[in-house]
DNA sequence: TTTATTATTGATATTAAATATCAATATCGT
DNA sequence: ACGATATTGATATTTAATATCAATAATAAA
């Protein structure tokens, strides 16, 4: 099996246990959502409104409300994280792995999204939070400014 | 003069080279605004209608909507930022230092809020946007998880 | 100082995203 | 297959952010 591969059945499985834990049921709907959001936005982040509109053209009978609802359910699951990079629309971008963390640079002119991942930060950071006593259960980084293509860099 | 009363008038400097700059006009409002944003509210995270409220208490003439604009010219001239730390609403914090960039952890369970800065992080951080060729504007990192009273730590 | 010009104010209206409501329906354990 | 319970989709509501606009205040020019 390949590495997408299983990352793929061990996201299904948490989904599944989450819903056997919290006694929900799974729908057929939560199925069309679940597979057009880790499908076609791994590495993305999509708004509500942006995948409702997806999801419609191949199903128009769902409804917006079930898209927003479902995409927070993904997100108490675990296997998908809400993002909010100042436009006032939340997006949702699938976790691809549990054990990497990866930030984001959002140009302020284009709106292009470059993604990064740094070990010294993540250490730094869990450094400092043990230093507090904190408990970290999420966390994130934003740099905004100018990608190469628009910057004066 | 102290440290703080220098840094008071540094703010006041930039904030009325902004307006001159953008040949805006300085009223009683905005001063109003200014001192108690400034006086009231360093080191805190105030929304607009927290510091609406407070305002007018003794200035009951005041409109919510010069607060509102007031808070968004403080920080287009960049003495004050804007923050968010996912209830929704949009949260305002006076700028204390031009150079050290602080970040915070916020505590899911009480609301309580930490700020700490970081120069290695800060360091990895721009190196990073380097590699990147990503021009820095600004940047925020937030951790969110449990604090020392309401944590299993 | 008076006048002309232009920005500001405060009340209110509008927009847009997030969320709540609810009758009809689908799911699932027994 | 039945009954209990969660879900769905349409729509309504809430809320923060922002736009509008007539009255007013601040500055520049005469």
């Amino acid at each position: 099996m390949t590495p997408v591969a299983k990352r793929k059945m061990e996201r299904r499985k948490t989904f599944n246990d989450y819903i056997a834990k919290k006694q929900l049921k799974s729908t057929k709907q939560r199925d069309i959502i679940f597979n057009e959001f880790f499908n076609s936005y791994i590495g993305r982040h999509v708004t509500v409104e942006e995948l409702y509109e997806d999801i419609k053209r191949n199903n128009p009978s769902i409804g917006f409300a079930t898209v927003y609802r479902t995409l927070k359910l993904f997100k108490e699951s675990g296997i998908a994280s809400e993002r909010n990079f100042g436009d006032g629309k939340a997006r949702y971008e699938p976790i691809r792995s549990e054990t990497e963390h990866h930030h984001h640079m959002i140009c302020t002119e284009c709106g292009d999204i470059v993604e990064f991942a740094n070990m010294q930060i993540e250490s730094c950071l869990h450094q400092v939070a043990k230093l507090n006593e904190f408990n970290v259960k999420n966390h994130k980084l934003e740099i905004y400014g100018l990608c190469s293509s628009c910057g004066e860099s």
